[in-house]
DNA sequence: GCCGTTTTCGGCCCGACTGTTTTCAGTCG
């Protein structure tokens, strides 16, 4: 498992993007207030903690200031509003008088003293020397101090002159190693999209388990908690000892490079430059290592502590106390040995969840059968690839009952959208199929393009014939926080408006989210009686995890929805329930796991 | 720097692999 801290992806309008110096001189720009996000904060945080780990410091210090930024970015609540409502932030774990200062100077000034006097003794680059896989902070010290090493091309330079080498404790071997790391790093090995890692990490665990000696094979870490991108794919292997499984492994086709291997762990590199670290345990170790290897690394270390107290040993071979081993056969079992229920693998972010199964508070996920239907695709009458029908058998197979057809509006002339003329066709042929297709029901919609000022792309005599109306941003993404949350709350206003498709517009890994205020926009969908989708493309995964959660508390509805434009993307419902998993939704809090007779009177808008 | 069912001081999660060592530090997961 990825052992960074994680969350920035994943939190939507808090963008990942760090505290830059831009952003900070127009911080206090003269009679505008600019927002501090969170993600903000806790970047300020981590690079103290580095500086501080590059210094020397205290590792306990270092990792308050580590732990205190992770603390921030999975908050789900606004740290800049807690300092305006001089909330306690001491009450927040992991936030003591000091850290709380120093959250309140950067919300009120941009600026963190402390830092600004560590940039005196470290410059800000070096920071970035630690991304190199093999540089931690003891030798990127020694660069420093040593050869005066402080930006990657610095560092390209003396590798080029074999300077390093040079260095105690370094040799030619590591030598080597960073000009490797170099090259890749230029290359830019990013994360992974999920659902293009289970295209290779499927077919190894299948590969996995034919070999001999070989028992059970599970694709763990960030995989299995459904993140909507993995840096590596972490498979937990269980065999009898002896058993040559490692050395096989290795020898697996799609390898480009072995990174590490020992008996028990090994690193590759595969061909499309994805890693994969494979550990190989005895079945008695089953449950622990599983725990361990799926993380997440906070999660984990917040189990470890309770057992700690509890005079109890975690680690991946089992569950040990005073020494002999308790058990850990199961991951149920390391639970239950530290006082908690089963925690699934997407909650464990150290997000609440902990708190939460102690207090019998975990929800009961939502699984693939619940949905009933899907609200979301589209057919060739626009930018899809299949008819009405083949799309309406598609779904059947897929155990759906309903199927909303919702193809563009005219505005998105690239995507051949609809006018009002076709459409009214279109509602036509819908009807006719219903008469002819008795497993599953086809409702009438349309994705409607929301115009730069709010209103609706097609006029209401034609809206007001559909079951549904899906609403969605396609352009000008570039507005304002201010103007883009106006445009889409007026949206919201309209009488047939139902559901807020891709509410953020963000494309993983190509295009961030637009700026929206989505605290507002949730509100207003549960003031407007309407609801805000989950895509499940791949690609989107929007609504995110930490905003599914936040709609559910505010009590608006879900709809995860394929978004479908061929037959086969009714796959894609299962990164869905995925990211729904991890934003804690259960059954009920989805609006498309309504039978379709429970569903109708939800579509048609009250207010 | 944080925190308290052992505690306001003394702890703070745990182990594998590599390279440069000659018993271990550094890094990573």
């Amino acid at each position: 498992m990825e052992e960074s801290y994680e969350g920035l992806a994943d939190a939507g309008a808090l963008t990942s993007r760090g505290l830059q110096e831009s952003f900070l001189c127009s911080y206090f720009m003269e009679g505008v207030f600019m927002p501090i996000h969170n993600a903000d904060i806790a970047a300020v945080l981590e690079e103290i903690a580095d500086l501080l780990e590059i210094e020397n410091a205290n590792i306990f210090r270092v990792r308050a200031y580590r732990n205190a930024s992770h603390i921030l970015q999975e908050l789900g609540k606004d740290v800049r509003t807690m300092v305006e409502q001089a909330d306690d932030l001491t009450k927040l774990p992991g936030i003591g008088d000091d850290l709380a200062h120093k959250i309140q100077e950067l919300v009120e000034t941009g600026h963190c003293t402390m830092l600004d006097k560590l940039h005196q003794q470290l410059p800000a680059t070096v920071t970035e020397l630690l991304k190199i896989p093999g540089l931690g902070p003891k030798r990127v010290r020694a660069l420093y101090h040593e050869l005066d090493i402080r930006t990657m091309e610095q560092l390209q330079r003396a590798v080029r002159n074999h300077r390093i080498q040079t260095l105690p404790g370094f040799g030619e071997k590591t030598e080597m190693r960073i000009a490797d790391a170099l090259a890749k790093h230029a290359a830019d090995m990013g994360r992974f999209n999920l659902a293009v890692a289970a295209q290779y990490a499927e077919p190894l665990a299948s590969w996995l388990r034919k070999l001999p000696g070989v028992q059970q094979v599970v694709v763990a870490g960030s995989y299995r908690r459904a993140r909507e991108t993995v840096g590596d794919i972490d498979i937990l292997i269980t065999a009898a000892p002896n058993s040559q499984v490692m050395k096989r492994f290795c020898s697996y086709d799609e390898i480009a490079e072995t990174l590490s291997q020992g008996p028990t762990r090994s690193s590759v590199v595969l061909k499309n430059k994805l890693q994969v670290d494979v550990r190989v345990v005895r079945p008695e170790s089953y449950g622990a290592a599983l725990h361990y290897f799926t993380g997440s690394k906070s999660h984990n270390i917040a189990i470890r502590r309770l057992g700690r107290a509890q005079g109890l040993k975690i680690n991946e071979y089992g569950v040990f106390k005073a020494g002999a081993r308790v058990n850990g056969e199961t991951e149920e079992s390391v639970y239950q040995l530290v006082g908690l229920p089963f925690i699934p693998p997407e909650l464990r972010e150290d997000r609440g969840e902990i708190e939460a199964a102690r207090d019998g508070r975990l929800p009961r996920l939502i699984e693939l059968s619940d949905l009933k239907g899907d609200l979301h695709v589209h057919s060739k009458a626009s930018d899809g690839h299949d008819t009405l029908e083949a799309m309406a058998q598609a779904a059947r197979q897929h155990g759906l009952e309903y199927l909303a057809i919702t193809e563009h509006s005219s505005r998105l002339a690239v995507a051949r959208g609809l006018d009002p003329v076709k459409l009214a066709k279109q509602i036509d042929m819908i009807d006719c199929l219903n008469e002819k297709l008795p497993d599953i029901t086809l409702l009438k919609g349309i994705e409607v393009d929301i115009l730069k000022n709010g209103k609706l792309d097609l006029p209401d005599w034609i809206l007001g014939k559909l079951d549904l109306v899906v609403g969605a941003v396609h352009g000008s993404f570039g507005l304002s926080r201010a103007r883009q949350t106006e445009r889409i709350l007026r949206a919201m206003d309209h009488p047939h408006f139902t559901l807020l498709a891709h509410p953020s517009g963000r494309l993983i890994g190509k295009r961030e989210s637009y700026d929206v205020d989505m605290l507002r926009i949730i509100r207003k969908a549960k003031e407007r009686g309407c609801y805000l989708e989950l895509n499940a493309n791949p690609k989107r995964l929007d609504l995110v995890d930490i905003y599914c959660q936040i709609a559910k508390d505010e009590g608006v509805l879900v709809s995860i929805d394929s978004d479908a434009h061929s037959v086969f993307d009714f796959d894609n419902l299962r990164f869905g329930i995925g990211q729904a998993r991890r934003g804690w939704l259960a059954r009920q809090d989805v609006l498309n796991t309504r039978p379709l007779e429970a569903l109708r009177p939800l579509l048609r808008r009250t207010m």
